[in-house]
DNA sequence: TTATCATTACCTATCAGTAGGTAGACTTAA
DNA sequence: TTAAGTCTACCTACTGATAGGTAATGATAA
């Protein structure tokens, strides 16, 4: 099959830099898992930084479906709010936090094409949120003062804050026997994030 | 001077932990900084990760300094939350976030011991903050639902969030021409945060 | 006082291992 | 036959770490 080694190669990259970071893995540890020799991992991807950017690529087309998926079947904007939440717990649950999270943290160490490609992800990011909270707002569901784009900046670092504590922090933390993490800690401030949003000044 | 090298030592790879990541510095960088050989680093921190233990734990120290200091002369629960977030603001003038954050993020590839490390550090850190949070209610000041300790996680999720973010996406990030670095993310989330203690829930 | 010894704080040189990366031969399927 | 894909085998640069040596300092005992 055309391309399936390539897309093993890249999907290794993406869950690799979620659960250790850009830095923190390496064409060997690429090569073990895809069951290939590294000098074909660079037939692929002939740098690291290459595979970088595809990574970024592919991550953002992959949140992109899901996000107009989500758009076009979801008409509730608190149901469109939970399943936009569902995104990273699901990810979290396997122990993967947010990919732009992870590599926006590596930020000084990265080439300019993948500090690019973070800023270009990292703003598609935030126009889905701000859409999904205008939405909320415009039919009545959601309150909140102030800008919608200030709202959705800090839902997101909320966000990707407790998924660094999450992972970190929880109690029994390490993968459980059915290979899933507790959400604790995620699912605490997830609480909070929604019943602001539903609750807040009067 | 007893202790002087060793001290440099530290205090540059608390620097450069917090600039570029546990995972993305060498012995060579420290070396290099303090003027000194890679071997001479050896001398004083036999392996890296008893540097990243003692990086921690003077972090640490640094910090409960400072709380315990705050606790001790500022009686205003406003002036006292506006403090603990001047000290996340200070480090993020001059490109540096929260080495907690940064190393649970790295928390995956990173010793038994120095986990321990972080994890004493941050029950230490949440502590602070509930204990703010709690003079602050109790002189009516700060107004929110929910347990402190829920409080304190959301907080400090939306801050180690906002400084990833804001160091990353700001426009014309990097250093300026006066070494300090465009805020403006942080300071939108860090005021709405403050709002929120100020005005919720009625 | 001075010769002896130990300690501190560095050095040069080197280690084995791993990083990312390349050249060229081999295999396989269209 | 040709092109795609993978391999072996290698490279250079760098990683954390160690061996062994050297001044300088300080303590100690004759």
């Amino acid at each position: 099959m055309k391309g399936e080694t390539q897309d093993k190669i890249l999907q290794t990259a993406i869950r690799l830099i979620r659960t250790k970071s850009y830095n923190s893995f390496s064409y060997k540890d690429i090569a073990d898992e895809v069951n290939i020799k590294k000098a074909s991992v660079h037939y692929h991807f002939d740098a690291k930084s290459t595979l970088g950017i595809a990574a970024v690529q592919e991550y953002q087309s992959k949140v992109s479906y899901l996000m107009d998926k989500l758009k076009a079947e979801e008409k509730d904007p608190l149901k469109r709010f939970d399943q936009y939440i569902g995104f990273f717990r699901h990810g979290l649950s396997n122990g993967e936090i947010c990919l732009v999270g992870v590599m926006s943290m590596e930020i000084n160490t990265l080439t300019k094409e993948i500090q690019d490609e973070l800023k270009n992800f990292f703003e598609n990011y935030t126009k889905w949120l701000v859409d999904i909270l205008e939405d909320g707002r415009d039919k009545g569901m959601f309150q909140y003062n102030g800008s919608s784009a200030d709202k959705a900046l800090y839902i997101t670092s909320a966000i990707e804050g407790a998924l660094i504590l999450s992972r970190a922090y929880n109690k029994n933390n390490g993968p459980s026997n059915n290979n899933t993490y507790n959400m604790e800690y995620f699912e605490r401030v997830a609480d909070q994030i929604k019943n602001d949003l539903l609750n807040n000044p009067c």
